[in-house]
DNA sequence: TAGCGCATTGACACTTGGTGTCATGCAAGG
DNA sequence: CCTTGCATGACACCAAGTGTCAATGCGCTA
């Protein structure tokens, strides 16, 4: 009965490749740019197969976004763990924090990331379909929370879309300023700016 | 020197076969699903080379996307021409109805091209990356308007985003309910929620 | 009218992203 | 020891997109 052993050993396995790919990935594409780089180089860096790539990336960008991908869920989990009777405007600023935190904990590593996803737009456009994902999971969760309907009310997806709003302005703000901005500093001012709406938007709120 | 008719005559000929193309692009990729068509189909059903099609347009998704590309500079005029006093909440609902305005008119047509962008994932990211362009001149001339640094406020951006964000949720509706929600209804209904932060959020509105 | 330039097009080869398929290898488990 | 299953690699293949060049057509001029 070594089953969770064994599971834990070919997902450390495949996390392996996977970091390997990504790292070699990253490497690569921060230095020459993205259109530069072609598959069969990461994949050669790598030292596996074509094939194996597109087992674990689903496409050339997905393996830049990819490293973005729990800010997601990250920030739709923070939203549903704020307490109840929090404004929204509250709720929905820590619940982008949780993102932007972490990348001012890794900001050298996060940075190269976010401004090669700025600045090429492919990537760009892989990003904003990502968020466009999250921003349906957090006006459900927000509709929920306040006790709208989804469907009905505009309230929670333009909420939701503000707070991403936020969270852009603020990537955008920080990359562009080489990591010099503080990012908890301009998550405070974007907020101030939306957060009238955020508050006062909503029924009863 | 016939000059002008000339010129007029190559481009009605260009136009030509630039309305043939996505013509022939929108009838059956519209029919069969954006990945189930291949430019070889279209250009077969219009009667070019696959060579003269990327000659008019950059991507297979442009030619969807293109489609829809004068509403940016029709959102970006109309805004620059509101009058200086207006409220930012006033100005950009007119701007963002310019767009709106058009897809309501031409209903059937802009109906299936709406539907048809928002449930391939593809067009979406390429719809969402010229949005961003979009954004960022609405923030230009917003910064104009309120006498503001878009490089160092963070106002300009994202009230531009909120108003897309109002602009996409209306589209979302709009297509999702088969056309049968007021385009117009909607937008006032959008902009109620964000005018709060767009009215507000800047300094001595 | 004949000839000269200029722009558009088509044909074709080529690169690259991405997928289907199959055979191999390797590790766990009976 | 055998087998079952999974990850990988090799290979062929399709579709998007680009570079190149020859041909075609059209206006302009001598």
């Amino acid at each position: 009965m070594s089953s969770r052993r064994e599971i834990s050993l070919a997902e450390r396995k495949r996390q392996l490749v996977a970091d390997e790919l990504t790292e070699a990935a990253l490497q690569l594409l921060a230095l020459k740019g993205f259109d530069a780089v072609t598959v069969d180089e990461i994949v050669g860096a790598a030292g596996v197969s074509k094939r194996t790539f597109f087992r674990y990336f689903a496409s050339k960008e997905d393996v830049v976004v990819q490293f973005l991908a729990d800010m997601g869920t990250g920030m739709c989990a923070e939203l549903a763990a704020r307490p109840a009777g929090e404004r929204p405007s509250e709720a929905l600023r820590h619940a982008v924090w949780v993102p932007l935190g972490e990348c001012a904990d890794h900001s050298e590593r996060a940075l190269r990331v976010v401004r090669l996803i700025l600045g090429t737009p492919a990537l760009l456009a892989r990003f904003l379909e990502r968020q466009a994902q999250w921003r349906d999971d957090l006006a459900a969760e927000l509709a929920r929370r306040e006790g709208l309907d989804d469907a009905t009310e505009l309230y929670p997806r333009l909420a939701a879309g503000m707070a991403l709003n936020a969270f852009d302005a603020v990537l955008h703000r920080w990359s562009g300023s080489e990591g010099e901005e503080d990012p908890a500093g301009l998550t405070d001012g974007a907020f101030a700016v939306i957060a009238p709406a955020l508050d006062a938007g909503v029924p009863r709120g």
